[in-house]
DNA sequence: GTCACGAATGAACGGATATTCATTCTTGGT
DNA sequence: ACCAAGAATGAATATCCGTTCATTCGTGAC
């Protein structure tokens, strides 16, 4: 192995330099995601990315090898915003079923910000390889943690009927998720509050255990 | 409103013509769907089409005015054959609630089935104008119609805790497309019969009423 | 001031592909 | 047997877009 680190140490104008860099890659990762959202990754060419971030198409290619590498960035931008945001969100509540239903509400919060992004990423991981492919899981299962931690939790307190948690947690991504891909559905029918109110009351009604039910009775809406 | 029946009626050659040209347009549709479930529409040329078909290119447009037609097609053709079979599929239970694990179960064995299809939905469905977006939202709540109508009845004899109809069986729904847009989270760690045998475990071990669960005692896998 | 080097430009290239249309082939009626 | 009329062909066209690279620009060091 190369020593590298005193090299580095020794150029102070590196630093800003690299800083630059930095800056320009989240540019242009931001005018492509833009665009992206939009219209996919097959309805935005090279130069609407270049125009949209102000910059000439040849310049991309000194910061993204190729348009895939561009389309990868941009993925992995939005899930790694979600695998950030979701843990920081997930309030500090001390009682592992009320944690739960805090990390479903911040989760579908965050789905709620980002409801175009949400359904880039089903929409374009497939024209990523296979490393793209494996990065996108990994990040989308850690947004999960939270979540399957609390439900782990509450479980092991017994404060859930007797439930998968593999299933039950990735049940509940999947519901949040549904937030961005079936929002024609259930947009017209609620708002978001209500979206959030309406899921974490049927999650707490049908998984919490009889004889804990009563404890949880404000988080449960006016029943039907 | 014009009288064109009778002329139809007065030409016995018009009819074979018709279906010919019926034949065409489906086996047209039927090549365009094996290439596009496996690279997405715009992995897929026209030629690569009608090199699948077995036919020229110039062919395609006399059936389809452009490429976006013929993806409409292919689009709206697994859905209606999923609005179709779902319902056939479900058994004539006469209990509800079991009708309800029927509906859910035969919803889940056609996504089985159908697994590059569901993708090719969810991936493709944005490229397609208004009208064919409206097309697809109404035959997809069509699908969950046996499920809506099997959960309602569940609810109208209070076999259920009190749950939102619309959003129960919604959910639903979104769990059984899950095996496809999911698989590769739940493949590695289930088979497809475990799956369905969970999720449904999970749907009784919670949404069915304290009271009543006694009576489903078969339907709930062994406790964790 | 000027030199050197990385940053940035954008015209040009090459490949791909949706669409057209002049032409040939099939078929069903007489 | 012959003749429309529709069915089918596939080479040619026009366009678009990813990528390259010769060239220019900006900046920090001396």
């Amino acid at each position: 192995m190369v020593l590298k680190g005193a090299e580095e140490l020794a150029v102070p104008a590196e630093a800003a330099r690299q800083a630059r860099s930095d800056a320009r890659t989240r540019q242009l990762l931001e005018a492509a995601a833009r665009l992206m959202e939009r219209n996919g990754s097959h309805g935005v060419s090279m130069q609407a990315v270049a125009d949209e971030a102000g910059v000439s198409v040849g310049l991309i290619y000194r910061y993204f090898a190729n348009k895939q590498e561009l389309v990868q960035g941009v993925i992995l931008g939005v899930l790694d915003d979600m695998a950030r945001l979701i843990p920081a969100a997930v309030a500090p509540e001390a009682d592992p079923v009320r944690r739960m239903v805090a990390a479903f509400s911040a989760y579908c919060g965050v789905v709620d910000d980002n409801r175009e992004a949400v359904l880039l990423t089903y929409r374009e991981s497939h024209t990523l390889d296979e490393e793209g492919r494996r990065l996108i899981k990994d990040l989308e299962v850690r947004t999960a943690q939270p979540l399957t931690d609390a439900i782990q939790e509450a479980l092991d307190r017994g404060l859930l009927m007797p439930v998968d948690t593999r299933i039950f947690s990735y049940d509940l991504l999947l519901i949040a998720h549904s937030w961005s891909l079936k929002h024609w559905y259930f947009a017209p029918r609620m708002t978001f509050e209500e979206f959030v109110e309406s899921q974490s009351a049927l999650m707490l009604a049908t998984a919490v255990h009889p004889d804990h039910r009563a404890a949880y009775a404000d988080l449960l809406g006016a029943p039907a």
